[in-house]
DNA sequence: TTCTAAATTTGAGTCAATTCAAATTGTGGA
DNA sequence: TCCACAATTTGAATTGACTCAAATTTAGAA
């Protein structure tokens, strides 16, 4: 029996992550108690302490989860771009935002976002930074990507760009899950109309 | 006496700002007690609570204060711009950079931030949240101001310009609070690179 | 198989934020 | 001036996240 340690590890740590899932959708975050989760995950609160270091490091890992999606989704996009910058890069932008409500409400996004400001020093928090870097840095390769494809001007600093791109859009994000009341559509437009100038300067 | 009552309010609540910002400032955001700001406001911990939804929101709140500083030295700057697009930019931002730090350490930032995310409804998140707007509309401004004087091209939309560019710096600027060994001079570095290609396509 | 030490789990106890019913204070009218 | 009522303050009680010393479980050596 190679590691019934590791075995027991991972299974902990699923059941923990799933009775989490479960109980933030259904109660909010803050309404989730932890000893409510202990209970559900078959787990005494100390262990998920073992594992996380707080509440919000628990929801942080869920976020995760959903990012790795979003960026899956984002590498098909650059794989096969639409042949107008324009519209490509509304393509990934769209494509994130569209995927990143799936399993998340606005709240936990916020509260996602609040830990890892509030901690970018815990193990997840750290991990929350580095897969906002991985968006950022596929934004960039999208640029790339369209400068290979001779459709945007190969004399502009593609990573500059694309950093700033993707930041104007977290930011419009960001306020997106801040008002409960902002519709998808509000904010996709909101950005398409704020990369305009910029789209047109870079085009070939 | 027109308002003794309202007159102990305004008395009440700057005592609580200044001990809970001394505290803040000596112990850290976590490690300032409500008992001991209530202690030395001289009010009791009810009385906190009655003026601001909880700890973060005392936070916020004077966060505030500083950013309204912020926001009058912008002002000077818009007034008498530097004669070129890239340092005009340059300086607004680099004067709202330098200011931040001047009486908030990163970590009250990060824990102001993550308040004003978490809770974007309580009324110290909405005073941000407004903050962050009237910033955002001094960029314009500025943005604006170089159209007036011939120096930004006309026929660009300078809202969606000034918006983009105030995003980009205010992601990054979380950045840089995150991290605590992160210089502001490399911060500033970041921001006028990533600004450099949208400045030159934007210039007359 | 048996035993020891290291790794891990446990949950009662601690700590600090937040609440709320009772007590106090300010206001405006008689 | 005095009173009744509304606004505000108070702090003991509640709540829930988090800790840590003791108990349990696993690894692997003999």
């Amino acid at each position: 029996m190679a590691g019934l340690r590791a075995k027991n590890r991972i299974d902990r740590n699923s059941r923990i992550v799933e009775a989490a899932s479960d109980l933030f959708r259904k109660e909010g975050y803050e309404g989730a108690r932890i000893e409510e989760i202990a209970a559900r995950a078959e787990v005494s609160v100390g262990t998920i302490y073992n594992y996380y270091r707080n509440k919000g490091d628990i929801l942080v890992a869920i976020v995760s989860l959903e990012v790795h999606e979003v960026l899956a989704a984002g590498q098909k996009i650059i794989q096969k771009p639409p042949r107008n910058v324009e519209r490509a890069i509304d393509a990934l932008l769209a494509s994130y935002i569209e995927h990143s409500l799936v399993y998340l409400s606005k709240e936990m996004w916020r509260q996602a976002m609040a830990t890892s400001t509030q901690q970018p020093d815990s193990p997840f928090g750290k991990t929350y930074t580095a897969l906002d870097r991985d968006l950022a840095d596929q934004t960039c390769a999208l640029i790339a990507k369209l400068q290979e494809l001779g459709l945007v001007r190969r004399d502009i600093d593609g990573r500059g760009v694309g950093e700033m791109i993707f930041n104007s859009m977290n930011m419009m994000f960001i306020e997106f899950i801040k008002r409960e009341d902002m519709a998808m559509r509000e904010l996709r437009a909101n950005i398409r109309r704020q990369n305009r100038t910029l789209v047109k300067a870079i085009s070939a």
